[in-house]
DNA sequence: CAGGATCCCGCTAGATACTG
DNA sequence: CAGTATCTAGCGGGATCCTG
C-alpha cells in the first residue's frame, strides 16, 4: 500500500508498538500483580494466621471461597471469582472442589504462586521503606504550588 | 445511629476497608508501578543507550520532553505530561526548566527514581524467568475447557 | 518546544438477582 | 455454598485544537 495517510502511519507505528508492549513479559506480570484483588488474595493465600489481609508471614495455605470473601472484605463476588479464575489459569493457585453437599471448594498457591509471592513481599518491603518519602514529596509539591 | 439496614452496614464495611487499602504502603506503591507509562518512562530514562525501550542496562540520563515522546512511541502528550508530573511529585524525577528559546525541558531520575527502577528491574527478571511457564499453564487451561 | 483545555468513547468494576 | 448472568454508571485515556 504506497498510499497511506500520515495518520495511518502513526497508527500503524502505534498499533506496532502496543503489540510490542503486550508481547513483553514483564508487561504481562505487571499487569497481572497490578491487579488490585490479585495482590490481596496472594497476601491471603500467603498467610496462615488470622491477622488481617497485607500482613503475611508463614507457610502458604488452603483456603474456602468464603473465606476468602471475608478476608477480602470489599470484594465482590464476581471480582472474587473472576480473579481465582485467572489465577488459576495462569497455574498460580489451585482449585480444589471436594463434593461434599453443600459443595466445598478450597483454593492453594502452586510453587509458582508462591515465587510471586515472595516478590509481591520484595514491593512491599520496597514500599515500606521508601512510601513516607514519597509522601512527604508529594505534600511539598503541593504546598510549593499553591 | 442504632438504625441502620444491614446493607447501610455492608458498605460502611467496604468503606473502612477501602480506606485501609489506600492508605497501605504496598497499595500505592502498586498504584504507582502499574501504570503503563510509569514503568515506560523508568525504563528510558534508567536507560542510556539508543536501544529500544525495556531495555535498560547503564547509568540514568537525563531527556528532553520530545526525546521520550519519541522513544515511547505509543503515549500520548497527555498521558507523557500527566505522568511525568506525577512522577516528579513524588520526588522520582526532577524536571528542568532551561530558558532558552524555545524552551527546553529536561527530566532525571532521582535517587529515589533509581531505586524504584531497580525494582522494577527484578520484577522483569521474574517475568523472563517465569512468564513462559504462566503462558503455558494458561495455555493449557484454554485447551482442556474445550 | 512543551504543554494546557476539551470532548468523548470504551471498558470495567460494582450492584442486583438468580441457580445447581 | 459457590458461583453465573445482566445491566449500568463512572472514569481512564485517546484524539484534537490551542498557547506562552
Amino acid at each position: 500500500m504506497p498510499t497511506m495517510t500520515a495518520a495511518q502511519k502513526r497508527s500503524q507505528v502505534k498499533a506496532d508498538y502496543d503489540a510490542f508492549l503486550a508481547g513483553c513479559p514483564s508487561r504481562q506480570l505487571l499487569d497481572r500483580i497490578s491487579d488490585k484483588w490479585v495482590a490481596l488474595i496472594l497476601a491471603a493465600l500467603g498467610s496462615d494466621g488470622p491477622h488481617p489481609a497485607g500482613d503475611c508471614t508463614g507457610e502458604p495455605q488452603s483456603m474456602r471461597y468464603s473465606e476468602l470473601s471475608r478476608r477480602l472484605a470489599g470484594v465482590s463476588q464476581k471480582m472474587l471469582t473472576q480473579t481465582l479464575r485467572s489465577l488459576e489459569r495462569d497455574g498460580l493457585v489451585t482449585r480444589t472442589v471436594t463434593p461434599t453437599v453443600p459443595v466445598t471448594v478450597t483454593y492453594e498457591l502452586t510453587d509458582l504462586g508462591l515465587s510471586l509471592h515472595h516478590l509481591m513481599r520484595a514491593i512491599k518491603e520496597w514500599a515500606e521503606a521508601h512510601m513516607d518519602e514519597v509522601l512527604g514529596n508529594r505534600e511539598e509539591y503541593d504546598t510549593r504550588s499553591t
